[in-house]
DNA sequence: TAAACTACTGTTTTT
DNA sequence: CAGTAGTTTA
């Protein structure tokens, strides 16, 4: 592939700008990189990784690069295996926070009162002991005590604080129910996702000599996407960056897109106040996107109030001028890009892999997915079932914990019925109850001969049988490697045999055998030295594990999804008051976010833009009419070229469309 | 244990 | 309205 000279990749270049020298360079103390959007943000931390190990200021093994998403933590492993030849980068950490709280509790987990083979529950674990926890109530009633709890999680409270700290009724009730909650994943021998962060910080925070430890191990620290940290995360931060300040941290506040879950991009600020020798970098130039696209995007972002003052500026051609395309509905909005997409494609020969739908909502892709259908362009969702998230996959991991801790109960109760073996909800809870009595975990209950005793008798051999399997694995677990296990675990456990009998053809079963053997393909792939419960403990946080690429496909997803991507061509729907920004948004003022959501989108097309609205939706039954977005005002009108506006134009390009609709008709014939 | 029925809800999502 | 989640029933 070759560029012209205005459009060469970043990457491509040999030298760093500036601002970026500076920022690689600077390994002395506290230092914080203000990184605009596509000002090669990953380009310096992979640098100032490789000047670290180079000018020996530290050696691999000390430094840790911390992400949020594996996905990114993969992708700079990649960037640095590519950049850093040899064994010189061995032992360097790159991972998530949550991955890196793991790998601190499984070490430390003794002081924490937890026993080895902990197990972490993921959300719906999680979920399930929150539900029994509150008897009665409604679904909604357990998502927003579920939240609330996590909340004050992520505020670094323990139970204990929440009681002492709550103010209503309603707060006191629900540290009550944190601290039953937290009870139970000590019985459980378990922590959720959450206490992956809050627990270390409770650690390192309190007992000086392990806080020591840590710094002793980790002695550099770079943090990447630091607007999105919540306060625990912070915490987790400082105590392991140590008074001197250590670290690197990179953000954009205009990136700000996840305080609704309790991101503080409000740390960016807070890192001058608490390290006062902090050095700022900022990165303003851009090698993404042309700049009619840059020049919207600082217009629109102008809008909010900001701490430290940005602008981007890009030496790229000023490109196409951003399209609005005013549509219908959705329906025709949704015809109107399939088939510019589809002319695109046919006329400039645009490979479909090089553009992106956006929007605010998933359910928005509803009708995009049905005109791309219709006009026969291959596409992507982002965002569907999960490779860990299937049912088998899960199945099989609940296996694995309760070989690995016995006290594991989420996943005794789902292994145990997994695959069905006459032990349904009369007998677990009957189990449950013995259990309690006694004192015991479930499991453990279901080895005591004693207790059996009290169930009926075909349930009590159903039980036992079970048992005996999980024994024997347990047994197995000493000799054989995890990926061996769990194979061996996937036949023994029935878990094959109810799969193919469940399967209605024998592709369906193929595939989900398929995944199986990926779980089992992991497990090998994983680096040695860690026992199966280590290993299911860090599966557990590799949820969303995007598997295969989309290969050349047209991409539709979220804005949210969208960070940290660019594409030649993006569109960005439903432009709309109420749709973007968000109703609830506009209810409550939160506009920023809504508009760093747009900015985000924006920032992402490297060559062109559109952007579309309806003019009425078909919701509720009833006709419901639109306002175009308030945003669209706040561009810069000069760089927009409404539709319509230009007949001239709007001739030609109907002209041309014209000649492409009936290539599409010929080849629909055809294929 | 699966199909049929009913009530509910229309954001963003990772670990 | 329409899609889903949860519950009831055969």
């Amino acid at each position: 592939m070759t560029y012209p000279p205005s459009v060469i990749p970043a990457s491509f270049m040999h030298g760093l700008n500036p601002p970026q020298r500076e920022a690689v360079l600077h390994a002395q103390g506290p230092m914080l990189v203000l990184a605009g959007a596509g000002s090669g943000k990953t380009r310096v931390i992979v640098e100032k990784i490789a000047h670290l190990i180079q000018s020996k200021h530290y050696p691999a093994k000390r430094i840790a690069a911390i992400t949020f998403t594996n996905k990114a933590a993969k992708e700079m492993r990649e960037r640095v295996a590519k950049r850093i030849k040899g064994d010189a980068a061995d032992g360097l950490t790159i991972c998530t926070f949550h991955a890196l709280g793991l790998k601190l509790l499984q070490i430390e987990h003794a002081k924490l009162g937890l026993k080895r083979g902990f197990s972490v529950f993921d959300s719906d674990d999680s979920h399930a002991q929150m539900k029994d926890l509150m008897p009665g109530a409604k679904p909604d009633a357990v998502q927003a005590m579920q939240s609330l709890v996590s909340r004050a999680k992520n505020a670094g409270l323990s139970p204990e604080e929440a009681v002492a700290a709550a103010q209503s009724p309603r707060e006191r009730e629900a540290a009550q129910l944190y601290a039953k909650y937290q009870q139970r994943l000590t019985t459980f021998n378990a922590v959720d996702f959450d206490d992956l962060i809050r627990l270390p910080v409770q650690l390192l925070e309190s007992d000086e000599d392990c806080r020591l430890g840590w710094r002793e191990r980790i002695g550099y620290l770079l943090v990447d996407e630091c607007q999105d940290t919540n306060d625990a995360q912070y915490r987790l931060l400082k105590a392991i960056a140590g008074e001197k300040g250590h670290f690197t941290c990179v953000g954009d506040d205009d990136q700000s897109i996840y305080a609704w879950r309790g991101a503080n991009p409000e740390n960016l600020s807070q890192l001058g106040k608490d390290y006062p020798t902090l050095r700022i970098v900022k990165l303003e130039q851009n090698y993404r996107c042309s700049n009619r696209v840059l020049r919207a995007a600082n217009t629109l972002i102008a809008n909010n109030p900001h701490e430290h003052l940005k602008k981007l500026w890009s030496q790229q051609a000023d490109g196409e001028r951003i399209r609005i395309l005013e549509c219908r509905d959705g329906e025709h909005e949704a015809e109107r890009i399939a088939s510019e997409i589809h002319f695109l494609n046919q006329s400039r020969k645009a490979e479909w892999g090089e553009f992106c739908i956006l929007f605010r909502g998933n359910h928005q892709s509803r009708p995009l997915e049905k005109a791309m259908q219709l006009l026969r362009v291959p596409y992507h969702l982002s965002g569907g079932t999960a490779f860990l998230d299937r049912g088998e996959v899960k199945d099989a991991l609940s296996w694995l914990r309760l070989i690995a801790n016995p006290e594991d109960d989420a996943a005794f109760l789902r292994a145990v019925q997994s695959p069905k073996r006459e032990v349904g909800t009369t007998t677990l809870a009957k189990l449950a109850e013995l259990a309690q009595q006694a004192g015991q975990p479930m499991s453990r209950a279901a080895e005591s001969v004693g207790l059996l005793k009290h169930l009926q008798p075909r349930a009590a051999n159903a039980l036992s049988g079970f048992v005996d399997i999980v024994r024997g694995l347990r047994n197995d677990a000493r000799t054989l490697t995890p990926a061996e296990l769990v194979r061996k675990l996937n036949e023994r456990s029935g878990l094959l045999a109810a799969l193919r009998a469940q399967c209605k053809n024998e592709q369906m079963f193929a595939l989900r055998r398929g995944n199986l053997d990926e779980l089992a393909d992991w497990f090998d792939g994983a680096r040695g030295g860690a026992g199966p419960g280590e290993l299911a403990a860090s599966l557990a946080l590799l949820s969303h594990a995007d598997k295969g690429e989309p290969g050349n496909q047209v991409r539709l997803m979220s804005l949210h999804a969208a960070k940290g991507l660019e594409f030649r061509y993006v569109f960005i729907i439903g432009m709309e008051d109420g749709t973007l920004p968000h109703e609830a948004s506009l209810e409550e003022g939160r506009l920023d976010e809504e508009r760093r959501l747009l900015y985000v989108g924006i920032t992402r097309a490297k060559e062109q833009l559109w952007l579309s609205y309806s003019r009425e939706a078909q919701r509720w039954g009833t006709k419901l009419r639109l306002t175009p977005s308030r945003f669209l005002d706040e561009l810069p009108a000069d760089e927009l070229q409404r539709d319509g506006a230009d007949p001239v134009a709007d001739a030609a390009r109907k002209q041309e469309r014209a000649s492409a609709g009936f290539a599409a008709i010929k080849a629909m014939l055809e294929g």
